[in-house]
RNA sequence: CGGGGUGUGGCCCAGUUGGUCUAAGGCGUCUGGUUUGGGACCAGAAGAUCGAGAGUUCGAAUCUCUCCACCCCGACCA
């Protein structure tokens, strides 16, 4: 894409209401914009990033066996009502009809268990029709009562959810190492692996404990506690610390307290939907039963952000490779015309390509490179030029290196 | 929700013991020119009901009250 068309622009000045690095960053380079309290429009860039993150986490929930679906926003009363979470959840957006008429009450998707649960009773009759999983990519709606940390706690963000269904607890175990897996390996992919840990945290209202994927960073809310004995990466949340407190793989109780933010959370729900939402199946005997289920978040707004917290340097954001909005930075450097050639040789090549094809200075062109953030920046100058070159620098690093033109496309492979 | 803070052109801000404020400066924008390997320079121009409402006063960005928004700490967090 040319930079010349992209309708957002850097600014030099740190937004005044924003004070966590990730807002500070997205909002300057042009990636989001704030529209309330927790609330961010994706620009251009920002939703090229968020759409890798979704594609990455797609492929693995595609890879266990979850088929994609996209459930209402709007959640009727009467669902809230059936699990007790109406009146329960107090960061429930509650809506009525308005002023047509219509009576009837809603609440915005905070969680979907309330859609998900009579959505699965249509379809499971038989112990045959079990086990499966359904996720959508959504977004979820949650009245904070203070939203805060740019990206890292909003009042509207995006949720990976998915539910899964099984005839008994084994099954469910089973799947749920499965998730487990497939959520390491997400991490993994993002850049975050070294530092994302399997958490022992509470289950708040939907069961005893839960698990939680935990990314440390000063930047994150929640404190945890990492066993560094055992090479699992296992911490245990704070909030059940005193119930807790040793290595659940290990029994190492010299645990080490860190600041984390939560990049996952995955629950055994057991029967607490299926129950009361009267799912059954019959099983090979002819006997009624209830399914137990399992639920997975991932929210895709918060991993952006937190990914700008930690993947970042004075200057700017330094996107992993797989979630960059574009692999490459080309600067011309008044060098339009050569630069306009390789620009467009790259592309039809297949890279993704930011070009800074506009007029000005050069020290405008690196400071917004900086900034934006993608894994390889080339300039294109007559220095470079005279030698039938272009620099190549990786945003990480501190110095680039020439390059033949013709030998680009294979070096940038 | 409790406590603290802030609100002035698109952005960052000065001004707040009431009186040439007919609101200053920087960034950005527009025009012209000079520049071109780290946010360069010169000249000119446009752009503001000073968060909203009510009040005090001869006079309010400045004082009072109410409300709103945003930020931070805490509580909360499926």
């Amino acid at each position: 894409m040319r930079q010349s068309q992209l309708f957002t622009r850097t600014v030099k000045e740190l937004p005044k209401d924003e004070t966590s690095y990730n807002a500070q960053a997205l909002i300057r380079a042009g990636f989001i914009d704030k529209v309330a309290a927790g609330v961010y429009s994706y620009l251009p860039l920002g939703k090229r990033v968020l759409d890798k993150i979704c594609r990455l986490i797609r492929k693995e929930m595609d890879e266990i066996g979850g088929q994609e679906i996209l459930m209402s926003a709007l959640i009727p009363k009467e669902n809230m009502e059936a699990s007790g979470r109406w009146a329960a959840f107090d960061v429930l957006f509650r809506l009525n009809g308005g002023d047509n008429g219509d009576n009837k009450e809603y609440a915005l998707g905070a969680t979907h268990e309330e859609i998900v649960s009579p959505l699965a009773k249509k379809f499971i009759y038989s112990y045959k029709d079990l086990p499966f999983g359904v996720y959508q990519i959504q977004t979820k709606f949650r009245n904070e009562k203070r939203a805060k940390a740019g990206l890292l706690r909003g009042r509207e963000f995006l949720m990976k959810d998915l539910y899964s269904f099984h005839t008994d607890q084994a099954d469910l175990d089973a799947y749920y190492e499965k998730a487990t897996a497939a959520y390491k390996k997400i991490y993994q992919r993002l850049g975050l692996g070294d530092i994302t840990y399997l958490t022992y945290a509470a289950g708040g209202t939907f069961s005893k404990y839960s698990h939680e994927f935990q990314t440390v960073t000063p930047a994150g809310e929640d404190s945890i506690y990492i066993c560094e004995k055992c090479s699992n990466k296992v911490a245990v949340n704070k909030e059940i610390i005193a119930e807790q407190n040793a290595c659940p793989l290990c029994g190492n109780k010299k645990l080490t307290e860190k600041k984390a933010i939560e990049v996952g959370n995955i629950f055994k729900l057991g029967t607490k939907f299926s129950a009361p939402f009267h799912i059954s199946y019959k099983d090979s005997a002819g006997q009624e039963n209830t399914p137990v289920m399992g639920c997975y978040g991932m929210g895709p707004s918060r991993i952006m952000g937190a990914i700008v917290e930690i993947h970042h340097d004075d200057k700017g954001i330094i996107w992993p490779e797989s979630i960059a909005p574009f692999k490459i930075h080309l600067l011309s450097l008044n060098e339009n015309e050569a630069a306009t050639r390789i620009y467009v040789e790259l592309s039809l090549a297949g890279f993704e390509v930011l070009y800074d094809d506009r007029e000005l200075s050069a020290g405008e062109k690196f400071a917004d490179a900086d900034l934006i953030g993608c894994p390889y920046r080339l300039v294109v100058s007559k220095k470079t030029l005279s030698a039938d070159s272009v620099e190549i620098k990786r945003r990480s690093a501190a110095a680039g290196s020439l390059v033949k033109i013709k030998d680009l496309a294979s070096k940038l492979k």
